[in-house]
DNA sequence: CGTGCACTTGACAAAAATCAAATTTTGTGG
DNA sequence: CCACAAAATTTGATTTTTGTCAAGTGCACG
């Protein structure tokens, strides 16, 4: 377990890759980009709210009157289809942001797939917040930049062909998140279901499930509980990730 | 043929559907984010430049030292992958912008699907005119989110199980950006090949061409020629596109 | 008018979706 | 702490779809 700081004392954070600066200093891992001046103020603006595992904290189409950045816990985007099934467009982690709009309107459902604390701001205050503070705007669009290059990492996902390969990548993903904010790489916590991994890799439940026991069978994977599994093999792993088929032809 | 404003006399454009203010005026359509004072600064800082179609702009990993702004023509970000095939992650066109980048390189690779016709915004000059006027800032904010909705749009897309559905809801969104600038919505314009529409949806070749054959044979499409198709059952053509079958179960 | 490329079509094999049933886990109330 | 019910996951059998390989066909361009 980790230490946690405590809530409401700091402040909203940002935590991405800088897309300007050539990544000199801790390649690859993410810092946070906000300055503590900037998150007092934010602050001040924001308030810390609570949502049980399950709970939805909004619904797509509905009014876009806050955005809300993560201090503990997991959220899900989703979007639920006509006919069947839901896509989850993307796992959102501490100090991520999320809620930003479309003409107003909400873009996505997103609900608690952990217990979650996160701070809300409402969207009034915040465009107040850039007025005043034009160097906070730059930090969004480096946080956006980030977001869109995991939307494009998750296309990659969605096009590969085999199930082992989006379990795969899937998990080197869960990997490198801990690896950005520098805990250790060979052990993975997976906080959302069997079912909600196959709504976010394109890929039916039991496939998943066997997806899992091919990857264990081959030894590269020990599954030690359903929440966390381990690597075994580090090299097979990678090597999975990056030989993956995608697009055929 | 469509009538081209004279280049570099407005300066660099981007479209983009606002995410802030709701949409009362012309509801999804996309309008101009930048004023024309905005337009003409950027134009003072960027050059125009051409390319042959196929020709390439920048290859992934390269030192970004300049983003690019599209008066005319189409794009196609990719990446290869290491393996085989590779995956288009992004059809850009006129008034897009492209090249942000991650840690100070470019994150894919971009080639012309057509001749096209760019501003180049060295990124020293753009940060620069950030500082300069916060409020443009803020358009890049929102074209962000607006190509994030975009990104999120296209792994509805790769989520697909059926390669007719993939097709469907592609088309879907050539026909709406159609729409978005104000042209007609039963015709749509294809200037990418069958190849470069497998690699964005995530299908083999073949199965793009059966599923053009689907679509004609259930009377939905009329394939007119390579590059141009007309949507004859509107009503057929949209529920193909919502009954999708995504993620299942 | 021929060459090459883009696309279409066909036959077959591989992978995964689906349906259904068995099994493990989790949560709840005693 | 245990028993039970509900939910999540695994497993199996079958069917559908698509990928693959390979051979045509047609259009475009020189």
């Amino acid at each position: 377990m980790r230490v946690q700081p405590i809530a409401g004392v700091r402040g909203p954070a940002i935590r991405a890759l800088d897309p300007w600066l050539p990544g000199n200093p801790g390649y690859g891992r993410t810092h946070q980009l906000l300055s503590d001046s900037e998150r007092a103020r934010l602050a001040v603006i924001s308030s810390v709210v609570r949502f049980k595992k399950g709970a939805e904290i909004y619904r797509e189409g509905a009014d876009a009157d806050a955005v809300f950045n993560i201090i503990s816990g997991v959220v899900k985007a989703y979007t639920q289809s006509p006919g069947n099934g839901e896509l989850i467009a993307a796992f959102l982690f501490s100090e991520d942001l999320f809620g930003l709009a479309q003409e107003g309107r909400y873009v996505n459902s997103t609900k608690a797939v952990t217990p979650i604390e996160v701070y809300r701001i409402p969207i009034a205050a915040l465009r107040g917040q850039c007025l005043t503070d034009a160097n906070f705007e730059f930090h969004v669009i480096a946080k956006l930049c980030h977001e869109l290059r995991q939307a494009q990492h998750h296309a990659f996902v969605l096009a590969s062909k085999h199930t082992v390969a989006k379990l795969t990548l899937f998990l080197q993903m869960l990997a490198q998140l801990e690896f950005a904010k520098g805990g250790p790489v060979n052990e993975i916590y997976l906080p959302m279901s069997r079912s909600e991994i196959a709504e976010y890799v394109g890929a039916s439940l039991p496939a998943i499930s066997r997806a899992f026991r091919t990857l264990t069978t081959r030894g590269v994977l020990q599954v030690r509980n359903r929440q966390h599994v381990k690597i075994i093999d580090q090299r097979a792993f990678e090597k999975l990730a990056n030989d993956r088929q995608e697009a055929p032809c």
